[in-house]
RNA sequence: GCCGAAGUGGCGGAAUUGGUAGACGCGCUGGAUUCAAAAUCCAGUUCUUUCGGGAGUGCGGGUUCGAUUCCCGCCUUCGGUACCA
């Protein structure tokens, strides 16, 4: 018999590696294929199960691109900076370089064992200093263009300033954050400090004012992630919005190229509809409002200027720039309390918050149009962010400001008639307006229109499109990331390292703890923070997104030290064919992406204007998360309560906290707990809380403490919950065990069995003997009596039906991303061709083949006792004969008005009306008939008979 | 809250354009083999039933000869929500 899996496995990962056999060059006598996964994140868990769903997809794609004659390009490398090493630097002082490498290396050799056909000669990982110094460059570049929205291009900054100098910037078009105009002559007059800044404004990187997760106790600013119910998850302390000047990149320069494009890419419907409504395009006015006994305006932007006599009042985000300044003496108390407020909550906190809030500043703004007095007032339902960071109210024809209004007394006239659209709610932009002067009568399109007109008229604003899509924060206050190429001489203007002198490497360093007022930790190596006298470099560093944003490009000429990528290497790849990875990456990284990508298009330097040609989501596997709740209420000891004593599991009484997955007993069971043992590594791992006491039915258990409940007595029940397997909940499984015990064919082809690519599914290992079965059955087929040995005679019609129907299935199914159903066929098959003894050369030798891709391993094994020399992963890939496949006979279900009553053979040829008569006559069809009158007799050519009485 | 997706036996799932609901696999039941067990093989397995049938694809409606599939209204779960990646 065949040997031993494992046996198998590593002869044969030897054998590719030294035959470089999935080694691609460019080619230019095949036609290309780029096969992309989403790179990894080497967690510190390992490659979990879910990983490799999508990398196992798309390997299995590769390998039939290559079967069926493609040069195909199939990297993979690593996703390397980013938060998780710094924490975990934080409390084991292991530094992230170090753990990253060991980290990468674990799941380089998890990667190979799972038989990917992957080019490893071409391995990236964002953290090398080879690779950043590319990052970077990019980084510089652009800073040093702007984008002109009559081109819709990127053009050097260059170009700005001479156009400034002849002519200001007042007639300029371009994407920018300036809000003063300023002539020629003005700007030859303004000193260097002054003309920085406002080009600042203008280029594609730059810096501005931005809030950040802010706290305090633990001196450093926190990701979304880290925070949870308003405090800080490593704790529980409180977290608060703090200003800080940040770099960003302007991506909503492009707002309208990521928008349109989308419709040329082959991509779901779903994920550009997600990128459609995150980009948020709206056609609107902005409008100003004089406020009573102030100098200050105030700029709104609505959708929906017909209704503007009826804006009763204003609301300003509370964050706005005016709120300080606006405010009364006397509500001075209460705005400051309410802002105070809404600093403590998140974005998402705010926008999920059902309850209305909001503070009245004391100020009044006139309305425009009705000259009225409206009284200004902040609420979180308006977003700094979003549009200007103020709206006018119009309680009679919004969801949300009729809510406002009615909590808080406010006026509310109605401006439109609906009556003539029965079922229409407030979000439909349909009636007749009334109470509104000269818009009265008017349908509301044609009302927005020309309430627009007259806003330009009389000059108090103007027609413009609004994106929900904000500039990308690049800023993070950590040290595990890109450094910026940027310092500040003593005037703080800013230089960007040159070319040559990149990479700025990042300086080593054993303490990473964060820097002074939330800076990073960069700033305490001061000799490298500052290189000379009243030179400072940039201390932050950059997003983990920062590297991604590319790195599909550096596949294709990767050891590359003059340029990024060759232009040769990037004109035969041109772009990601196929690029599989998670929806969560739907927005963020796929925007960042296209975004980088369209800007080095804009500089010629790739051919291509989209990165990802056809994109393919793979669903997640879950796992189960298991969750104890930190009672908020006690400072100290910190106090956990078990599951079963909390009764509002909603309450903000508590704090979910995540635990890691092995510390539970029975996880995943409605009797999930932490035992005494479980309490220990809990408290191990998470050393903030050795002092905590954990309260259970029974008793309570305290580290240390001589009056803890014991052994089976703690019981300490753990929330489970199903989600996903993240690195960020603690719950991931290693697929190492998997393929240890079942072969790694049988692990990759589990996956696969498991369900749609798309779906998401949660893991369960039972169910893998199916597989494993068949895997052995198929097997078998070449095996008598113990021995290797082939029929060399004739098949049949019947074994090459069944062989033929196997091959197409199986390759309209890998087109289609279905290799469920796939596998699900090849099954069929081997069941078929076991029952018919089949051994014959002429059906197993195409069979070994089609199963290649799904089973590298044991199918190369074969292949060689085939008496093959190459490689089966660069044999052909085999084709199906129709003409095996005709019936002459089809079978039709007999129905009574729908409901299957029996079924019947016909032949191929015969005519409906033949078919019908036959059907009339059989005996169970006039029991069902017994004197009742046929209405129709359907028949449906091939497919079924339907009596209608 | 907003955006996207999913919901079919005990479980994972299948079902070209609206045409046999439950392919394939797990699990379970019974049998064969065995001293016994594992493994293997064979048969059965949506629920219900007065054994004629009846019901059934998250819930409530609708279109149709016929709906898992199309339309309207809900419910639940998952992902994202701009500093996890």
């Amino acid at each position: 018999m065949i040997g031993k899996y494992s046996d198998i496995e590593k002869k044969w990962k030897k054998y590719w590696q030294d035959q470089a056999t999935y080694k691609v060059d460019i080619d230019h006598d095949k036609p290309k294929y780029y096969v992309l996964d989403m790179f990894p994140y080497p967690s510190g868990a390992g490659l979990h199960v879910g990983h490799p769903l999508g990398y196992i997809a798309s390997d299995i794609f590769s390998r039939y691109k290559r079967m069926t004659g493609y040069n195909v390009l199939h990297p993979m490398g690593f996703d390397a900076f980013g938060l998780p090493a710094e924490e975990y630097a934080l409390q084991t002082g292991i530094h992230p370089a170090v753990s990253t490498k060991e980290n990468m290396q674990r799941y380089r050799e998890q990667l190979s064992n799972l038989g990917f056909s992957f080019d490893w000669s071409r391995e990236l990982y964002t953290c090398d200093p080879k690779y950043y110094k590319w990052t970077q460059w990019i980084f510089t570049e652009l800073y040093k263009h702007y984008f002109d929205n009559q081109t819709q291009r990127a053009h050097p900054i260059d170009e700005l300033i001479k156009i400034f100098e002849k002519e200001g910037n007042t007639k300029v078009d371009v994407a920018n954050t300036q809000d003063e105009s300023f002539s020629a002559s003005e700007w030859s007059t303004y000193d260097e400090v002054t003309r920085e800044a406002i080009l600042m404004n203008y280029r594609l990187a730059y810096r501005k004012v931005g809030y950040v997760n802010w706290c305090e106790e633990l001196g450093t600013v926190l990701a979304n992630d880290q925070v949870k119910d308003g405090i800080s998850e490593r704790g529980g302390h409180p977290v608060v919005q703090k200003a800080m000047t940040q770099w960003y990149l302007r991506i909503t320069a492009y707002a309208d190229r990521l928008l349109n494009d989308l419709e040329s890419i082959d991509w779901s419907h779903s994920l550009k509809t997600i990128q459609r409504n995150w980009i948020g395009k709206s056609e609107g006015c902005s409008i100003f409002f004089n406020v009573k006994d102030s100098d200050e305006t105030i700029e709104i932007f609505t959708t929906r200027a017909d209704t503007i006599f009826g804006a009763t009042y204003m609301v300003l985000a509370p964050e706005h720039d005016l709120v300080k300044q606006l405010t009364t003496d006397d509500q001075r108390e209460s705005v400051e309390q309410y802002v105070a407020y809404v600093k403590s909550k998140s974005e998402v906190e705010r926008m999920a918050e059902k309850e209305v809030t909001g503070a009245f500043i004391g100020a009044y703004a006139i309305n425009p149009f009705t000259n009225t007095e409206i009284p200004i007032w902040i609420g979180e339902y308006v977003l700094k962010d979003y549009g200007t960071g103020a709206i006018m109210a119009v309680p009679s024809d919004d969801d949300r400001d009729k809510l406002f209004a009615t909590k808080f007394g406010l006026e509310i006239i109605d401006v439109v008639d609906k009556s003539k659209y029965p079922g229409a709610t407030l979000k439909d932009k349909v009636g007749v307006i009334i109470n509104s002067g000269f818009l009265n009568g008017l349908e509301v399109p044609e009302a927005i229109i020309a309430a627009h007109h007259k806003v330009e008229e009389l000059k108090i604003g103007k027609a413009v499109s609004n994106y929900k899509l904000r500039d990308a924060n690049f800023s993070r206050q950590r040290y595990w990331g890109e450094p910026f190429p940027v310092t500040y001489d003593s005037k703080g203007i800013v230089n960007m390292v040159e070319q040559e002198h990149l990479p700025v490497m990042l300086p080593d360093t054993d303490d990473f703890k964060p820097g002074k007022g939330g800076q990073s930790p960069l700033s305490r190596i001061t000799d490298w923070a500052n290189p000379s006298v009243g030179i400072s470099r940039e201390t932050d560093t950059m997003p983990a997104v920062a590297g991604s944003s590319w790195y599909f490009l550096r596949y294709m000429d990767p050891h590359n030290d003059q340029e990024f990528a060759s232009q040769e290497a990037v004109n035969y790849w041109q772009s990601v064919d196929l690029y599989v990875g998670g929806s969560e990456h739907a927005v963020a990284h796929l925007m960042y992406s296209r975004f980088w990508h369209k800007f080095l298009h804009d500089k010629g330097l790739v051919p291509t204007n989209e990165p990802f040609k056809k994109l393919v989501n793979q669903g997640m596997i879950q796992g189960v998360i298991e969750f104890i709740f930190l009672d908020k209420t006690i400072d100290t000891p910190k106090t956990f309560v078990s599951a079963d004593l909390v009764e509002d599991l909603e309450s903000n009484r508590y704090a979910k906290i995540p635990v890691h997955v092995d510390f539970v007993t029975n996880y995943g069971s409605p009797n999930s707990h932490l035992n005494s043992e479980g309490i220990e590594k809990f408290i191990a791992w998470r050393p903030e809380y050795t002092d905590a006491v954990f309260k259970f039915k029974e008793g309570t258990y305290q580290k240390n403490n001589a009056e803890n409940s014991t052994g089976d007595k703690v019981n300490m029940l753990t929330l489970s919950e199903v989600g996903k397997m993240s690195k960020s909940k603690f719950n991931v499984i290693n697929p190492d065990e998997v393929t240890a015990k079942y072969g790694t064919d049988c692990f990759r082809m589990y996956e696969m069995f498991l369900g749609p690519i798309e779906q998401s599914k949660p893991w369960d290992t039972n169910g893998i003997d199916g597989v494993s079965k068949f895997l052995k059955k198929f097997i078998e087929l070449f095996y008598s009596n113990e021995e290797f040995n082939l029929d060399e005679s004739s098949a049949s019609s019947q074994e090459l039906k069944i062989l033929h129907t196997a091959i197409k299935k199986v390759r309209s199914d890998i087109e289609n991303f279905s290799f469920n159903t796939s596998i699900s066929a090849m099954m069929v098959a081997v069941n078929e061709l076991r029952k018919l003894k089949c051994n014959k050369r002429q059906i197993l030798d195409p069979f070994v083949r089609l199963i290649a891709p799904f089973a590298p391993f044991v199918s190369e094994e074969i292949w060689t006792l085939l008496g093959n020399k190459n490689s089966i992963h660069h044999a052909d890939y085999p084709a199906h004969d129709e003409s095996y496949l005709v019936e002459d006979q089809i079978s039709y279900p007999i129905c009574i008005n729908g409901k299957k009553r029996g079924i019947e053979e016909f032949a191929k040829n015969m005519s409906n009306d033949d078919i019908s008569k036959i059907v009339l006559e059989l005996d169970y069809v006039a029991k069902w008939i017994d004197g009742k009158t046929i209405k129709r007799v359907i028949v449906v050519p091939g497919r079924m008979v339907n009596v209608v009485i």
